[in-house]
DNA sequence: CTTGCGTCCATCGCCTTGCGAGGTAAACTG
DNA sequence: CAGTTTACCTCGCAAGGCGATGGACGCAAG
């Protein structure tokens, strides 16, 4: 996958994660992975340094979890002006993509475009 | 829009408009301006530089035209091997949103997903 | 005990990209 | 002559993803 192409992709991502619940890092990378088949890799280089930033911008929140045995998971939820955050962020995401299928179509093949589930 | 986001499309968007037919810089701003209604402007300090990238890699290639007048544009086609990687992109391109809209959902409102062309 | 692996956090420098600003030049308008 | 449009181009900056690196803990193998 195109790293360029993944940029300012990555606060979609996590934010779309997070309103389905609380999440810590390493769960976040393994997920996404698992979703995409193993097709695309969460690096830490970039899931680390968003987080942070989502969270600087007050977006999301964090509190750390003992999980008793001395494993600290740090966990993060989407804060109410996240979840606005990300519906701002779908729109753009869907004008962003319209925009670039005006000049490549969007007759692209092994893309269904009817199939919901 | 978010710059970031648009970072990595422009190579597609170029390709996809060259392969239409040969045009120049201004022109190829012109005509994203126009197909999006004005939603999106190709910047000069983006394009130019895609532009020469894309004819180092010798996807494109260009040559001069003369208007009679003086006034010089500077034409770019695109080659086979500018198609092959075309189609590449648009194959990366189809990837990329469909491992997005894992996540984000493909029920964005405001994007009928039915529409074509 | 030591080695290695998996889990879990995080940072740093590098590379690439888009953008704003700046520069050059010719034709047309006033 | 001055301003706008057409038409090309480059530079420095900001921002993001990535690979490398590092710390810390638990568990299994030797």
């Amino acid at each position: 996958m195109d790293r360029e192409l993944l940029k300012g992709s990555t606060p979609i991502l996590l934010l779309s994660l997070l309103s389905e619940g609380p999440m810590y890092g390493y769960q976040i990378i393994e997920t996404v992975l698992q979703r995409t088949g193993g097709a695309y890799t969460v690096k830490e280089g970039a899931l680390y340094p968003a987080l942070h930033k989502l969270e600087a911008a007050e977006f999301i929140s964090s509190y750390w979890q003992t999980q008793g045995n001395g494993r600290d998971r740090r966990y993060y939820s989407i804060l109410p002006s996240g979840a606005a955050f990300l519906e701002t962020k779908k729109k753009e995401w869907s004008r962003f993509v319209n925009m670039v299928e005006v000049f490549v179509g969007p007759n692209g093949p092994g893309r269904p475009s009817g199939s919901k589930g």
